[in-house]
DNA sequence: TTGTATGCGTTATCAA
DNA sequence: TTGATAACGCATACAA
């Protein structure tokens, strides 16, 4: 911006009175404390020099920045943006502004960010890059930052967290797989240094367990990424080239199975079932459209803002979890397995 | 946040020093100035007592808020957070931070939206929700607002803006088609109040000139969304029975086309083909794989903040504008026309 | 109803 | 090299 922006003290001035005066005249609140006649000169006034408060002094004068920050891993990953405009629903509604950073899974990059936000005085956080164990969330828990965590949990730390109903998606997705008639399933996991890995994979063992199968047919994915998706199901069609199904971790790491299939000419549902997490966008126009875990990303967005409101109105309220719930939605990516 | 953050008094304090010392020893810039012993007493103190610097404070006196607006009208639209990306990866290296506003295509919202940014000092904007005629943007531009635009235009205002070579990427599109025989090729345009719906359409017009076919088979779409795309499809069809190839506006209207495939059981590429515009993810593996101009998103956003930090640099350099080579991706929705 | 005075936390100018 | 002081723009307690 390269004009000197005009300041409340230009307004008083093309007004005709005190600053003082003419800041009650521009706040709602304090209106009423001035004569109808002077406040229409003042609002008149600044709409003619197109007067923005500035926030900077007004934070500093307040101390409250109005500001809330989000943090999130990337952007890019279809999963989020339903999760920040519903974040972004309830904050706005509530006046305050979000203030959006990317980690990219950076340790550093982590840090930096939180620390940019905090030099910006945000009032709270809401964080989706949560890993089980992660010493800067507990340290600045333990400092008092308030924050609501969403889709992960942190270890040996009570922190308000707003969740998908993992263990019941997992557990419908091999309920679904088991009535077709699969005895060889398998799970891509996604990093067991998530809650949302750790807790996915715990499930998938109960509920193979549950329907008296093998549940031993896990193998860890690094990252929650198609490439990453694909380097797990090499190796596990290595390691157990019978399996009929997969219940991957994620949608995205069902995307990387696909990308297997292609490579090596195996048909999906014919040879092999996948099913995805999380439905996100156009997996209904995929070849084959993919069946998946649907989570409520802009409701866990717009709950977890829900709690973060509520943590910053009263600062002592224990600390809740929320556990939304998911519904499995039947596509054209499984099918009963071929007879052998 | 609950706790009282410390200040730089605090800091300064505890390091036994006076707070203008203690300020230039924490910045890098004025460090020199300072004993390095005593600086080392300061940067400790700092760390010890987690000092954040109050960045309204700073940004008060000096009339810098080191951030910069990026304005568009909805991040779970698959186009945008690629640019989101870019634009922060140039920003951040500058030391520029990104504050991110959706508009959803509302103009009280977007007035809003930028009220706020510019009440946060921002240092310029990025705006990807311009429109032909957008009397906000060029009352901001007279204003002496440095911005740059994405992908769009405004008329008669000569903003800086960065786009891709759309005129080029529909000549491709059309070429192709044509290449395959199809001569009955329609064009479902994107709303023509924007200059990317209307640049698209005239490249259309003029591709299909070139090639000695009908150019009057466009329907302009409400919205650049697969709802509206699927609506004009249908009154395309209705009107134009016979045609053979669709080039749409973009890949969510080209996505509305698959829709009303569906409905209407018209296979793809078979009975008509159809290429869409930008290569959002995952295209490829949509069933058929969807024929497409690609456009360099993030080296969009990239570039619009590198013109950006040139604005802002030097204030009264001529608006430039920057056009991307974008390029045709070959995939399974086109092929030639069915020999009826 | 309006004006005066003050301070939020930081940096910049000046003096020591 | 360091300290004292003022000022950024605003909101508010207090005085008139």
């Amino acid at each position: 911006m390269t004009d000197p922006a005009p300041t409340l003290r230009d307004v008083a001035e093309a007004a005709g009175v005190h600053t003082a005066t003419a800041s009650r005249a521009l706040n709602p609140k304090t209106r009423q404390q001035i004569s109808a006649e002077t406040a229409r000169r003042v609002m008149r006034a600044a709409q003619a020099l197109g007067y923005q408060p500035n926030s900077a002094a007004r934070s500093l004068k307040t101390s409250r920045s109005g500001t809330v920050g989000l943090v999130i891993p990337d952007l890019t990953n279809p999963l989020f943006p339903p999760i920040v405009r519903g974040v972004e629903s309830v904050l706005e509604a509530g006046g305050y502004n979000v203030w959006i950073v990317n980690t990219d899974n950076d340790e550093e990059r982590e840090r930096a960010q939180i620390e940019s936000l905090r030099s910006r005085q945000v009032e709270g956080l809401i964080v989706a890059t949560a890993r089980l164990d992660h010493p800067l969330l507990r340290r600045l828990h333990e400092r008092g930052v308030t924050m609501v965590l969403i889709n992960r949990q942190v270890e040996h730390a009570r922190i308000p967290a707003v969740t998908g109903d993992d263990a019941t998606g997992v557990a419908a997705a091999v309920h679904h797989l088991a009535e077709l008639g699969h005895v060889r399933i398998a799970h891509l996991s996604g990093p067991l240094t998530t809650s949302t890995g750790r807790v996915r994979a715990r499930a998938f063992r109960h509920a193979a367990r549950d329907h008296g199968l093998p549940g031993d047919l896990v193998v860890e994915c690094a990252h929650w990424s198609e490439a990453d998706g694909a380097a797990a199901m090499r190796e596990l069609l290595g390691r157990s080239p019978d399996l009929t199904a997969v219940v991957a971790g994620n949608d995205l790491i069902a995307l990387g199975c696909y990308d297997v299939f292609a490579e090596r000419g195996l048909s999906c549902p014919g040879d092999v079932s996948v099913i995805g997490f999380n439905d996100m966008p156009f997996l209904d126009k995929l070849r084959p459209p993919l069946t998946t875990v649907a989570v409520p990303h802009h409701e866990l967005g717009a709950e977890a803002a829900r709690m973060l409101l509520d943590c910053i109105g009263q600062p002592d309220r224990p600390a809740r979890s929320l556990l939304l719930p998911v519904s499995l939605v039947v596509r054209g990516s499984t099918a009963p397995p071929r007879v052998s």
